[in-house]
DNA sequence: ACGTACGGGACGGCCCGTTTGT
DNA sequence: ACAAACGGGCCGTCCCGTACGT
């Protein structure tokens, strides 16, 4: 009709999803808790999503989709050193802008399980991992901790800070925990 | 009867609740899974421990002690430098000799609730994020990764590696992502 | 469909509840013998009282609105003794036409601390003593009593009985309790 | 052993039992709370009493003794005035001087239950009632308004008035709702 | 594009009472 | 004269999902 589109009503949906699964987990977000925080039945979430396995993936598929993106820029890169610097960077522009969504794709038992089923976030892992490892076990090792770490430090504390400055810190953390060296910048 | 006496049959409980709690988290683990993983019913279960928080408590308490021990080992040493390293390595020592438990304690949503409130938990995390971190936003940033990052690889990954081993590159990954160079050894 | 309207489906789990209560008293009384005596699941209980303390709420909260009416009427009489004697007589009023409510509500222990919580229950009873109370405390026991004997006395013996007969025994015996002479009738 | 007994430890339980059901209601007070309050176990307190009713039982049969015995000597009054009064006051005598015990025995669903069973108390009150009605149905209801009165005004504020005032005042009320003339005082 | 009504099932909590020891 | 351990069962709450109307 409207040719802007009312934000689509399946947005509104979405955005209270976000900010209840932000606040109390994706477990600890009942269908009734969401239609309740919009003033409708839980009949008009099923109208728009069949399960709950649907809202999760609506929720999370976008931020899944742009690490793909960046994930696959970063495996173009020639150098094994400049893929794992790729790779570390996007993952934290990712993590620092989508905030609100990380500890929900963390630290959420279920979640997981959810989106490996029929979404390839596993594969999307294993990838990243191989990009900023290096040999052996104890590369992955290291790739674990600075990824975990990344994505485990964010939090209410986190939120209100600089974007930018944030970022610097979170790269040099994830630098260190990996053993690398800061990259020349282009000189 | 027996002449190594009996373990308190209350142990055995807390013996199966570590292991469905590492299994299936604490969320996903009801108190029916664990009356049937021992045969008993709920009722027994209800002898011992009349309320979920007080299971989770028993199960974790003795971890928390460890790391309160651990810390105050580390806030009586005299440097700054000898503190956080003290911290550093008391804490992956016992996330390396408390394995099973470490995800129970940092990825379960409504764990931490519970721990904090009544067992100080909380003051606990504050103390160490404290001794490691270097001053400002960026220090305390840095802490939490580096902690973040060292309980959030462990997994079933890390279960069957060389205690040794994990140790070393985990006390190196968590120096890197604090920025803090490795201390001379006593030569 | 039907022409009268489908008396709203919310009422028949009232009209239930008040049947049940009235035999089993309300703690006496479990959402499974609700269902059941409508032949569904508890569960549609559920979706239409989310709490014990909504039914009880629902069933009991027309006769405390009423009670109140009558008090306020009561209230706005000129002489003291016109004022105990509508509230006398409009309580007995209230008590003889809602006896299958009355034992229900008075007494039922934990019926009552549901009540004064958020209903003003308290409220209530407080005015009308002091409507009924002479000074002093020995107004404040005779008009306890009057009013405990007569909503007391309801019971399965008063439940046949003629209206107009119960409610002129009940009368005298309430200004009997508190030692009012009968007013003279417009003669 | 000692010949004067220590008080039996049994009467313990009964003490608290008559605590805990004066602020619980009988229906509110499991035997895990007397045992709690105690300091025991369940077990202690089934070592005593067999069941839940044996507990409500040794608790209330003495004044229902008292009050079968109060009963007999109203019985033996020549005249029905005489009667009536000696019921009246014997029955005031024993709710002024068991105040804790008496909303446990009114106000308590299934506590008469138990105790008409067993233990003769609709039999009880039923003479009781006998004795202070006067003729017809109207007199029965008047003697259940009294009785139900006397009783049920007993509560918290009446516990630290003074016993012979409170006597007097209750047996004015009580006079009053039946109808009756005070008795000559022997002169 | 919703609301009304409900089924089926699980969960944590708590109860009463028994068995077995000591 | 107790304690330890447990069975069996009910209760209130709450969940996800469906069927059906409009």
């Amino acid at each position: 009709m409207s040719p802007v589109a009312v934000t689509g009503s399946r947005q509104r949906f979405i955005d209270v999803a976000v900010r209840l699964f932000t606040r109390h987990s994706f477990a600890g977000t009942s269908l009734q808790m969401i239609a309740d925080e919009l003033g409708v039945t839980k009949s008009a979430v099923y109208h728009h999503f069949r399960t709950r396995e649907e809202m999760i993936a609506a929720v999370l598929e976008p931020l899944i989709d742009r690490m793909r993106a960046s994930l696959e820029i970063a495996e173009a890169q020639r150098t094994r050193a400049a893929r794992a610097e790729a790779m570390l960077s996007g993952f934290v522009d990712l993590v620092v802008s989508n905030q609100p969504l990380i500890p929900v794709l963390a630290s959420d038992p279920g979640v997981r399980e959810v989106l490996t089923a029929h979404h390839g976030l596993d594969d999307v892992i294993r990838r990243q991992v191989a990009l900023l490892a290096g040999p052996g076990p104890a590369g992955r090792l290291k790739a674990g901790v600075a990824m975990a770490g990344i994505a485990g430090v964010i939090g209410p504390a986190t939120m209100h800070m600089d974007h930018d400055e944030l970022r610097g810190h979170l790269l040099a953390a994830g630098r260190g925990a990996l053993g690398l060296r800061p990259p020349r910048r282009r000189c």
